[in-house]
DNA sequence: GTCTATATTGAGATAGAC
DNA sequence: GTCTATCTCAATATAGAC
């Protein structure tokens, strides 16, 4: 078959569009033009625009969660380490998840009225406790300052990286790497405990 | 005359509808019935959808600028101390203009499509300027250290500060003063020269 | 200044021919 | 599987009576 799948193509196309004028600002006619066939055929894969956001939405959060708990589930990292590559990881979804976190940040406090959404507050919860629970064991390890706040920092971190998205340039400048480890940096001397 | 200004009252109506629901999913209809009148109404006093839009955001812009410019130029202040009274600033937008912040925030990426609002562009470098200033002055005058990179640290503390309107909940726990405090205490330990 | 009524546009979705 | 054609609905905006 030397056609690319077609359901892959418009999930792809979709994704771009989406990220590119948000997802309501984004018709099925518009999708359907860039994929090359009529808004109609759509139909014929989807059974609704909904169902198109979805696709690329689950996915996604499927594949990070993943991924965080790889991360956190090392043991050859102590505390400080391993905030920074989950770090690492959440800076480079950037790049590697372009279209997906946009949609999510931007949108889902949008989307998660509609019930089928409901996952992405699951989602959020489950990378926020990833976070908090590296920072928690961070203090009983004597790592981190014991009166920091693990979910304050978190909502920190967590707004500058995926905030980053707006103003990131990849083509110029710091890799996502370097990005992370300049963040990391200004965390770490502010909540490692004095030695 | 007893009755508010009508038009402020729109104004406010749609103000909190915009931060409620977005801009584009909020509808001239809806904002005709809790101002208490009929859509087709709105057009005295407003040209279109976007006139109204308009009227908030600019508004907000100036206010903001406004102040940030009065605790720059204060000279009473040293950078670390600046830096700290910006933020609480920063911050306090969440409670003083929720609605006009999370517009800005969530939309302006879609608004500034539109060339009429423009000015927003200018505003948001206007806003880091002032930032980064303060980071060069301290890097200057030896009281930061001298490799941190001024507009990251700023994208890092503002992202920080407009994502907090994501979760904060004004009734309990910090006040956006608090929560400020905690920033700049993780952010200037980690940046203060070692002394 | 507000209403009724409606023009106009564009959206998501569907039916059925090919 | 894709197209043509169209339905249905909801949005912004307008015209003109009151």
């Amino acid at each position: 078959m030397p056609m690319v799948d077609r359901k892959q193509q418009i999930l792809d196309v979709a994704k771009e569009m989406f990220a590119e004028r948000g997802v309501s600002q984004t018709t099925v006619r518009q999708i359907g033009a860039r994929a090359g066939i009529l808004s109609g055929s759509l139909y014929h894969y989807f059974e609704s625009k909904s169902d198109i956001v979805d696709a690329v939405l689950s996915d996604f959060c499927k594949t990070v969660l993943g991924n965080y708990w790889q991360i956190a589930s090392r043991t050859d990292l102590d505390p400080a380490e391993k905030v920074h590559q989950m770090a690492r990881y959440g800076f480079s979804l950037i790049t590697e998840h372009t279209a997906a976190l946009i949609i999510v940040h931007r949108e889902s406090n949008e989307l998660i009225r509609d019930r089928r959404f409901g996952y992405l507050v699951d989602f959020d919860q489950e990378v926020e406790r990833r976070y908090t629970d590296v920072f928690t064991r961070g203090v009983e390890a004597g790592r981190f300052k014991s009166d920091i706040d693990p979910r304050m920092l978190y909502r920190f971190l967590r707004d500058a990286m995926v905030g980053a998205i707006r103003w990131y340039v990849p083509s110029k400048g710091a890799s996502t790497d370097q990005i992370a480890d300049t963040m990391v940096d200004v965390l770490l001397y502010g909540i490692l405990a004095d030695n």
